[in-house]
DNA sequence: GTTTAAGCGGACGAATTCGTCCGCAACGAC
DNA sequence: GTCGTTGCGGACGAATTCGTCCGCTTAAAC
C-alpha cells in the first residue's frame, strides 16, 4: 500500500533550504514582490530550480510563513514550559521573538496572507501554548485576568521588524518589552482620564 | 524679483489630492511596488497625469511619507498642548495615531525610506513635541525619567497598521495602549527575572 | 566503475510594467 | 463670448519580469 516513492536527493534538499533562506532575506528587505530571479540568484541556483521547488510565488511565500510559525511555535512552547513565574515566561517569549526576528516572514504588510491548513495548525498551537502560560499566571495572581494570546502576539510581532532606521533596534525593542511588562500586572494598567 | 509663476489650476490641485489618496490606499494594501497604472486608475486619472505630478515612484512615495509626518506632527503638538496630566497627553497621541491609521504611509517595511529635507523637519518636530511632553511628565513625577520620544514613536507605529487578520484591530490596539501605559509610571516596569 | 532517474540551470517567448509624448479638453483672464 | 495656456488622457515602444522547457550534470543504487 505505502509505495514509498524514494527520498529526495541530497542536493535537492540543500537547494530548497538555500532558496528559503534567500527568500526570507529578500522578502524582508524588498517586499513580497521581489523578482523571483533575484531570489534564485541570491540563493545561487537557477530559476528553474526555484520554480521546481515552489511552483508559484504564493507557494514560496506560504512556505516562508509556515516556517516562521514553526519558529514561533517552538518559542511559545518553550515559554509555556518555563518553570519560573509566568511573567518570566512571557518575557522569554518576547526576547526569543526579538532574537529570531530575521527569520520571520509574517503576513504583516497587507500581503496575501498565505495560510495553508498546516500553517493554521501551527498558529493555533502558538495560541494554545500562550493561553496556557497566561492561565498559569492568572491563577497565581501574577497577571491581570483579561489577557488573551492575541495581546502577546501583537506585541511580539512589533519586535520582529525594525520600525525605525535608527541603528539600535535591539535597545528600543528591549525597552518596549520592559514597558509592556509593567502593564501586565494584576492591578491592571494605570488609570488615565482625559 | 519674485516672479510669481501663477497658481496651479483647480483641476490640477484636485487631481493631485486624488492621486495621493489613491496611492495611500493601494500602497498600504499592496505594498510600495503597486503598479503606477493601478494607482492612476484608482484615482480616476490617466497615467500621464500621475507622472506629471510625481515624476518618479520615489517622488510619490516621498509625498506620502511627508503627508504622514504632517499628520503625526499635528497629533504630537496637540498632545503636547494638552492641559491635563502628561499621561493623558500620551494616551491622546496614541489614540489619535490609531484614529488616523489609514492615512499613514510610513517607511515601515524595508522600503526605500524616502525622506526629503522637509520631511526630516517634520520628523524632528514630532520628536521635539513628544520630548516636551515627556519632560513635563517627568518633572511632575508622573513618568519614569528615562523615556525618549523614540519609545513613543515605536509604540505608536505599531498601531498604524493592523497586524492580525482578526476583525477587531481597534480593540486589540486599544488594549495594547492600556498595557503600555501601565509601564510608564515612575516606579518603572515590573521587575522580572529569569 | 556503470547505470538510471532525479535534479540542475538558464535561454526564450509571453506577459506585465514603465515612463514618454502629443493631440485634445478645460480653466480662467479678459 | 474669445483666446492663450495649463493640464488631461491614454497609446505606444522600451524595459522588466514571468514561468516553461529541454539538454546537461550528478547523486546514489548496484
Amino acid at each position: 500500500m505505502s509505495d514509498t516513492p524514494r527520498p529526495p536527493r541530497r542536493d535537492a534538499l540543500r537547494n530548497r533550504e538555500r532558496v528559503l533562506d534567500a527568500a526570507t532575506e529578500l522578502v524582508r528587505r524588498d517586499g513580497e514582490k521581489v523578482p523571483m530571479a533575484a531570489i534564485a540568484e541570491h540563493a545561487g541556483v537557477g530559476v528553474g530550480t526555484l520554480y521546481r521547488h515552489f511552483a508559484t510565488r504564493e507557494e514560496l511565500l506560504g512556505a516562508l510563513v509556515h516556517r516562521s510559525f514553526g519558529i514561533a511555535l517552538d518559542n511559545a512552547r518553550a515559554a509555556a514550559a518555563h518553570p519560573g513565574p509566568a511573567l518570566a515566561g512571557i518575557r522569554g517569549f518576547f526576547l526569543a521573538t526579538l532574537r529570531d526576528r530575521e527569520r520571520f516572514v509574517l503576513p504583516l504588510h497587507g500581503g496575501p496572507a498565505v495560510f495553508t491548513a498546516a500553517t493554521r495548525e501551527r498558529q493555533a498551537g502558538v495560541r494554545t501554548a500562550l493561553r496556557e502560560l497566561l492561565e498559569r499566571g492568572t491563577t497565581a495572581g501574577e497577571l491581570r485576568a483579561d489577557l488573551t494570546p492575541e495581546d502577546l502576539i501583537v506585541a511580539a510581532s512589533l519586535l520582529s521588524r525594525p520600525l525605525l532606521p535608527t541603528g539600535d533596534w535591539d535597545g528600543l525593542a528591549r525597552r518596549q518589552i520592559d514597558l509592556l511588562l509593567g502593564g501586565l500586572g494584576p492591578e491592571g494598567p494605570a488609570e488615565v482620564t482625559g
